[in-house]
RNA sequence: GCGAAAGUGGCGGAACUGGCAGACGCGCUGGAUUUAGGAUCCAGUGGCCCUAGGCCGUGGGGGUUCAAAUCCCCCCUUUCGCACCA
């Protein structure tokens, strides 16, 4: 039997942490800081449990780091903007913002049930005007500083949400957030000049030591840096109009092997073409198919690729030939100059086209190992290093260097540059809905765009909005909101009824935690230096390149306004895996959601917070099983009833007179097993974070300490009576208050509300909250005798036990005498014998 | 197709720097306690051989080493990312 209740001592905690605002912090000079951030939330509704192991890994790092010294920041807010709250308050005809604070609220009971040790008087919600405005402040900076800017352009048009999308948000020519397919529409849109930013983005990933590898990978490729070169194709034509073909390469000393160019199907001077074609209408129906073609499919590659001839001719400038132009159903618009040059030799899309087409394929380019390359004979295209040859005064070069050279070449002669593409592009951040951020700017006839003034901010939304659904803008069908007077001129004008990007609430919200209440500025410098970067910040990998890029912009141009010191707001990034269930993610549709609190009613929040930091480490996916948690909260109870048991003999002991000396050999093995219990557990959490192996460490402790009281008499282990402190000695009660305080202080980041009540009932004052980290002794953990493995051939004979400070020829002597061994070396010749110090022998025999 | 990570008992996982493979937990088996069940406690639990004892064993094959889950090469599988980016 055991009288563990978690829901009372839960609730009791609960409320004396809130009582005595535990958690909340301020800057204290002189005290070493640790910022520790989950990723805030968007309000959904309901917390699972795969949401709530993130916030877990969180409390656990911010717990043991304060109990380590650290003055910690762990905060947590709310990510409030965004299209379900929309979408939910036109399908229950109420408003996003109701729909929105309710989920928070309940959201909010869930993790405070959960008895996560946040610093909740700085939560913060996007959706208050308190914040936003700061989104609108730091939009007109951007905007004076020519970072924010306006044009026309394609964009990504989600049907469903009727609302644009960034690059970032289309994921395989769907919708991220709702997979519907993505359709093209020309709008004027806001843009974040990130791009600006593109090479410092990508330097900087090298300084990111403590990033998952697999993140700054999918940053890499998402910034897609390629150095090459554009070039310049003449067109042949009458003089008078002198049009030129500018190709992006990154092979230019392919160049004297380009036989044809290749243009998009939504090139310029396409419909140049078309009017000056033979047959007009013709070669406009053939753009008309290309163009029409599925968006997805071209950029997935999915199509065949297919082409036509123009007709026209444009001149090599290297080999002063002239070459077919031809449009190409596969050459992307959007990407270099939306014209390539072909060099079917040696690039494996062009050499497919060129033989369907019959097209000429030129090798200028020979490896310098191998059969000699003959255009007429090649099967596929050779990408690979050689040396030039057909390549005019360049022949002869390597493909080491070349590129480089003929650049320059181009360069000197006027027919080109040497330049460098990126993949990233400018951020689209207009969205055509409700609930964001007013951008704020005024459209004047007279004046064009004006920035609202500083002064007027915030731009609030207004709240008496209609949600038809009819897919146009709420704000927009609002004359009370949209006609306004322009702070320039003073006459009539219109707001702008876009609002932004959710993505810019999130991409500093992490430096107004530090500063969360300021009314003047979006946060103070000084607050924000005194504790950003974020040193420790965990989420999932999902955010990998959207939210964890636009932050590290975000950072650069705080950087540039002079109001942050750091490079990076990161500097260390755990990236937690999902919690599956019948080996799937959790969701509302499937059915498969786990809810947190129908398990705080049956297990308590402390084994809820064990489990899930236990099964698996964070970073792996885990599969939520019940029988899990049983185990979890069978810990717990053990932990109850062996505490709770010598309550009485360790309450008061003093630990001063702990001396290995007077001890027994039993005691000194309890006290080695506690102390390397400290040193494990330590490491375990910091630096490495490997939260299962921390608790494995704890229930071996656990466990040895059961031994040891059964050994010693004491019926803890059967919960049956609790022992006379009278009658045990107070050896041993010094022993294992040394044992159990240790045991209680590591496990209380995990289980915080079981080890404060603990803690409470053996005596100590005060909230564990701000307890001291167990100290390590290395002279208590050191065994005074080891047991040395003994191998014959690698193959385990005997084990020693010897003194832990065995000489080597001592070893070697034992290791050689022992019965064991000696079955397997009699008769046979010791070539040698291996002695690896405190660890291991191994003794090598011949015949 | 390219790139990265991973593959260890019935299951989740551990083994940190090349040094006792399988810690810890789940599950299972046996025992104690109990009217019974549950709970609890104790013991056992990689496979094979009848045992003492031994042999095999970290996806498969090869290699380096006194010694390999760990390092190297080839292959297989899974997961993730990228995918006509010129």
């Amino acid at each position: 039997m055991s009288d563990y209740d978690p829901q009372a001592i839960e609730k009791k905690w609960q409320r004396r942490w809130t009582e005595q605002r535990a958690f909340e912090v301020t800057e204290e000079p002189g005290r070493p800081t640790y910022y520790c951030l989950v990723m805030f939330a968007y309000p959904s509704g309901h917390a699972h449990v795969g949401h709530v192991r993130n916030y877990m890994i969180g409390d656990v790092i911010a717990r043991m780091k304060r109990m380590r010294g650290f003055n910690v920041l762990h905060p947590f807010g709310w990510d409030a903007f965004g299209l379900p709250a929309e979408n939910a308050a036109i399908k229950n005809k109420s408003h996003p913002e109701i729909w929105t604070l309710e989920n928070i609220a309940h959201m909010k009971g869930q993790l405070q049930r959960l008895g996560i040790s946040y610093a909740w008087e700085r939560e913060l919600a996007t959706c208050e005007p308190e914040y936003y405005r700061w989104n609108q402040w730091l939009f007109l900076q951007m905007f004076e500083r020519g970072l924010a800017y306006r044009k026309r352009s394609t964009v990504n048009w989600c049907p469903s949400c009727a609302t644009v999308l960034a690059n970032e948000q289309v994921v395989d020519g769907g919708c991220w957030r709702c997979d519907s397919v993505v359709e093209r529409r020309d709008l004027e849109q806001w843009f974040l000049r990130i791009t600006e930013y593109a090479d410092a983005l990508l330097d900087g990933i090298e300084r990111l030591d403590q990033w998952p590898e697999k993140v700054l990978t999918m940053q890499r490729n998402w910034i897609g840096r390629s150095e090459g070169a554009l070039v310049r194709f003449p067109v042949s034509g009458p003089e008078a109009k002198l049009l030129e073909i500018e190709v992006f390469t990154t092979r230019i000393d392919t160049i004297y092997g380009a036989s044809f160019v290749l243009l998009a199907p939504e090139h310029a001077l396409v419909d140049e073409f078309t009017e000056e074609a033979d047959d007009p209408d013709a070669f406009r129906e053939r753009v008309r198919q290309f163009r029409a073609l599925d968006r997805t499919a071209r950029l997935t590659g999915a199509i065949e690729k297919e082409g036509f001839d123009t007709g026209r001719t444009a001149t090599n400038p290297f080999t002063g030939e002239q070459v077919p132009i031809w449009i190409a159903n596969f050459v992307l618009a959007e990407y270099g100059t939306g014209a390539v040059m072909a060099v079917p030799a040696h690039d494996q899309r062009d050499f497919e086209f060129a033989r369907k087409y019959q097209l000429p394929v030129q090798v200028v380019i020979q490896p310098a190992e191998g059969e000699t390359l003959d255009g007429s004979t090649l099967e596929e295209a050779y990408a690979g290093p050689g040396s030039l040859v057909h390549s005019g005064e360049f022949t002869g070069r390597s493909t080491d260097g070349a590129a480089r050279e003929m650049a320059a070449a181009a360069a000197s002669r006027g027919i080109g540059t040497p330049t460098v593409q990126f993949r990233l592009k400018d951020w689209g951040i207009s969205r055509q809905r409700y609930w964001g951020t007013p951008i704020p700017i005024i459209h004047c006839p007279h004046c064009g765009l004006q920035p609202v003034p500083y002064e007027d901010l915030p731009v609030e939304l207004p709240t008496a909005v209609e949600f038809t659904g009819r897919g146009d803008s709420p704000l927009a069908q609002m004359p009370e909101f949209v006609e306004t007077i322009c702070p320039k001129c003073q006459q009539p004008a219109r707001r702008e009824t876009d609002t932004m990007d959710t993505f810019v609430d999130s991409s500093w919200y992490f430096y107004r935690f530090c500063d969360a209440s300021n009314d003047r500025t979006a946060f103070d410098p000084e607050r924000v230096k005194y504790w950003a970067p974020v040193d420790f910040y965990i989420g999932g990998v999902e955010h990998a390149i959207l939210h964890l890029i636009y932050s590290r912009f975000f950072c650069r141009v705080f950087k540039d306004l002079g109001m942050v010191e750091h490079d990076e707001p990161f500097t260390r990034l755990l990236t937690q895996g999902m919690v599956l269930r019948d080996g799937s993610v959790m969701s509302k549709s499937k059915g498969n959601v786990v809810d947190p609190d129908q398990m705080i009613s049956t297990f308590g929040a402390d084994a809820l917070r064990l489990y899930e930091m236990f099964v698996a480490p964070p970073e792996k996916e885990i599969e939520w099983t019940d029988s899990g948690l049983e185990g979890s909260f069978r810990f717990l109870t053990r932990v109850w009833r062996l505490v709770t048991g010598l309550e009485a003999l360790v309450r008061g002991v003093s630990l001063d007179t702990l001396n290995d000396a007077d001890l027994a050999v039993r005691h000194r093995a309890v006290r080695r097993r506690t102390h390397e219990t400290i040193r494990r557990v330590s490491s375990d959490l910091d630096p490495r974070a490997h939260l299962n192996t921390a608790v494995s460490a704890l229930m071996e402790l656990v466990n040895e300490l059961y031994a040891f009281c059964e050994a010693e008499g004491l019926a803890v282990h059967t919960g049956a009576e609790r022992p006379d402190p009278a009658s045990v000695a107070d050896e041993t009660r010094a022993t294992l208050a040394e044992a159990v305080g240790a045991l209680v202080l590591m496990l209380s980041p995990f289980t915080p509300h079981l080890c404060e009540e603990l803690w409470e009932r053996m005596g100590h004052e005060g909230s564990l909250a701000r307890a001291t980290w167990p100290a390590f002794e290395p002279a208590v953990a050191r065994a005074e005798e080891i047991v040395v493995p003994v191998q014959v051939n690698g193959k385990l004979r005997a084990r020693l036990t010897v003194p832990a400070d065995v000489s080597e020829d001592a070893l070697r002597e034992a290791s050689l005498a022992d019965e064991g061994v000696r079955g397997h070396t009699e008769g046979k010749t010791v070539a040698r014998v291996v002695v690896v110090q405190r660890k291991l022998v191994n003794i090598v025999i011949k015949g």
